[in-house]
DNA sequence: CTCCCGCCTGCCGCTACGTCAGGGTCAAGG
DNA sequence: CCTTGACCCTGACGTAGCGGCAGGCGGGAG
């Protein structure tokens, strides 16, 4: 079996220009010429060439590439399990990234702004080790917040000016309840903290009790979140996390 | 807040370098500079850094950048949507490269020889609609073969067995009948094209008749799958392909 | 006042190709 | 047999997105 580079370049998706550079720097040489002059490569070649493309898709420079496949104390096997890796990692950055999205998206709807270490914990250099432990805190379960994404994606206007006046109404509502002095722990406290999981669970993702409870945890502990709800009314922030975890525990 | 650009390199994890470059082509110029000379960032050109600094991991010249950051005609809340789907695409092409990797695991696993074609099918920076046409006349419908993907995604190790073992018992079935002497187009050698289409749908993709006698084509097409079949048995190659024709056929 | 760190503006270099230019090759058709 | 068009070859220059250094100014701590 033997092809053309025009072949090759058919198959493989890249150009004619791009095999005679990675001929020239030695990356892919074609097993053989034809008495033209012409390159042939085999199959073998086209495994390397496979190879090339999927660690140059993912960035690599191209002497790097060489290198790593070059490599003598890499079977087969080993190959593909590296790259099995290399691509959940990659997946599991995306994921950071659109989790950050989800949050500025959350900030900009309750009009918080984000402070510049904020803007770039995600973007830019980033330190994996620290950030998982952080986005770990931040939401508990990462899988709901993806689930979330998923949704949102495909919300209309319509969808969010709903989403921001059953928002406001419930808004309305709660205010009220704090107002009539009713503890926190109280029916009806507890009937506002359960609709307010709801709505979560109805526009963004599966909330459970125990995700619920986290995210008035967060509302606690993050300042602007603390803000957001203080503004509101004082002592709101508070008393809708007490009566989150009281919605919980009644309803376990 | 006035930051200089050593600060602004910093917490966004970029060189003072790309910065000046970025300055230099006009795509982030500061907002004011000091009597000195110095550049000044204020909060929005951190606001506009971070934004570049998403399109640039996702891979786009400068240039477009720009021309996206500029559009007038887009609100926060549509770069956010724009840059949630974005990461979902990305996220949904990497899950598919793993999906690739797995299969080419398995498929080294088995001793199963990968085709040009499959090598490259995800790899490669594929033209969508010439890959699609691609994938169209190879598959018929190239839905069906994402559903495979999806699928076979998803296989545990003790499924792949069974898949094994339902495979080699039906390639003894098909054996004896060949060897038995009836015609292509008997009874049995069609319950058996039935069958291998049923496995098909069953474990990989929904398998129509118009899709299964494509594939037959291709067994015959070929030379790897055929040399597969003719390794097992003389003759099978074509024998199958006929009772997958016949099979259509009749139940058409 | 001095020291050192940070900032400035060129300018050259590098990677991974894109894009001609100028010229041979091969299979099909007239 | 000869032509035509698609395909191949080797330079050679151009481009994007910076990295890195040189040579010189600014500014706050000691």
């Amino acid at each position: 079996m033997a092809y053309t580079v025009g072949q090759v370049a058919k198959v493989a998706g890249v150009t004619v220009r791009a095999l005679h550079h990675y001929d020239e720097i030695g990356l892919l040489s074609p097993s053989g010429r034809t008495p033209a002059g012409y390159r042939r490569y085999d199959d073998a070649d086209l495994e390397r060439l496979q190879h090339v493309l999927f660690y140059r898709e993912l960035g690599f420079p191209l002497e790097e590439i060489a290198a790593i496949i070059d490599d003598p104390a890499a079977d087969p096997a080993a190959h593909l399990r590296r790259q099995h890796e290399l691509l959940t990692v990659r997946i599991t950055r995306l994921q950071e990234m659109v989790t950050a999205i989800e949050f500025a998206m959350e900030a900009s709807k309750l009009n918080i702004q984000l402070t510049p270490e904020e803007r770039f914990e995600v973007f830019g250099d980033f330190n994996p080790e620290e950030h998982e432990a952080e986005a770990e805190r931040r939401w508990g379960d990462s899988e709901a917040y993806r689930e979330s994404n998923r949704r949102v994606s495909r919300y209309s206007k319509d969808d969010w000016l709903r989403i921001k006046e059953e928002n406001e109404d419930w808004g309305r509502r709660i205010v009220a309840v704090l107002a009539s002095g009713v503890p926190a722990d109280s029916p009806e406290a507890m009937e506002l903290a359960e609709e307010h999981r709801q709505i979560i669970s109805r526009w963004f993702y599966e909330c459970s009790y125990e995700v619920h409870t986290g995210l008035a945890d967060m509302y606690m502990a993050d300042e602007r979140f603390t803000r957001h709800y203080e503004d509101i009314a004082p002592g709101l922030a508070a008393y809708l996390n007490e009566a989150i975890h009281a919605n919980a525990i009644s309803r376990a």
